[in-house]
DNA sequence: ACCACTAAATAGTAACACTGAATAGCGGTC
DNA sequence: GACCGCTATTCAGTGTTACTATTTAGTGGT
């Protein structure tokens, strides 16, 4: 990860992860090889597996156990109630802060284009 | 701030004070009150200054200190060339990172429209 | 016995925003 | 002239986060 990108996914990490539990019920090695797919090519098992522990702890999500054929037991993660109402919080943060940062970004153009 | 915001915050506030000094140049105590205008409601002085230190030491910013007629000298803080070529490179992060974040979102809501 | 792949956990580190307080300069009021 | 309010900057200490690097564990193949 570059510098910037893992400064900037502290906050949204965890959302993206809890937005991929919304979606259908996954485990951690699973969501890692996910992320990686989907251009966060450099993510390590470790920071996803952190992330899992905490949302567990704070009763986001439910758990399961499920054995696996090709190796140790799954931890398979399923947002629960409380989790839908974080992940909710979640996408109100952030499009207020995506929102501003938009509008910093059309000030910056429209100042180059004229002159401000 | 809220603590979703608060770890959101991280790397994009930097990112965001930087856009700020591209359109002018200006001083701590003037950003914390424009961000504060700007819906920010709580930051604080302390994570200004904090970032200013910061982007200073890195020489992404060139400083001045201008007498004022209201209280002591303002450091008044401009963007350089290399600041604007990290402005360049955050936009490029925050960009994709935005895509991927909304293509989560619509995913989320392609599966309950129709149960994916 | 060894390796490759899958799967999870963990101790230690660096970076960041926040808290709370201190310092400093100016203007006005009582 | 001591005090308050506003402007303006700084700084030590804290909590949270993602990352690094390693360890442990299970299965199947050679």
């Amino acid at each position: 990860m570059g510098k910037q990108m893992t400064e900037m996914l502290k906050g949204t990490l965890e959302g993206m992860i809890l937005a991929i539990l919304a979606v259908r019920p996954a485990y951690g090695y699973e969501i890692t090889a996910r992320l990686r797919d989907e251009g966060f090519s450099d993510i390590v098992e470790g920071t996803v597996y952190a992330v899992l522990i905490r949302i567990e702890k704070r009763d986001l999500v439910d758990v399961e156990k499920v054995p696996s054929e090709k190796g140790p037991p799954r931890k398979v993660y399923s947002l629960n109630a409380q989790g839908g109402e974080y992940l909710e919080e979640f996408w109100g943060t952030w499009s207020f802060l995506a929102a501003r940062i938009a509008q910093l970004k059309q000030h910056i153009e429209d100042t180059q284009e004229k002159g401000e």
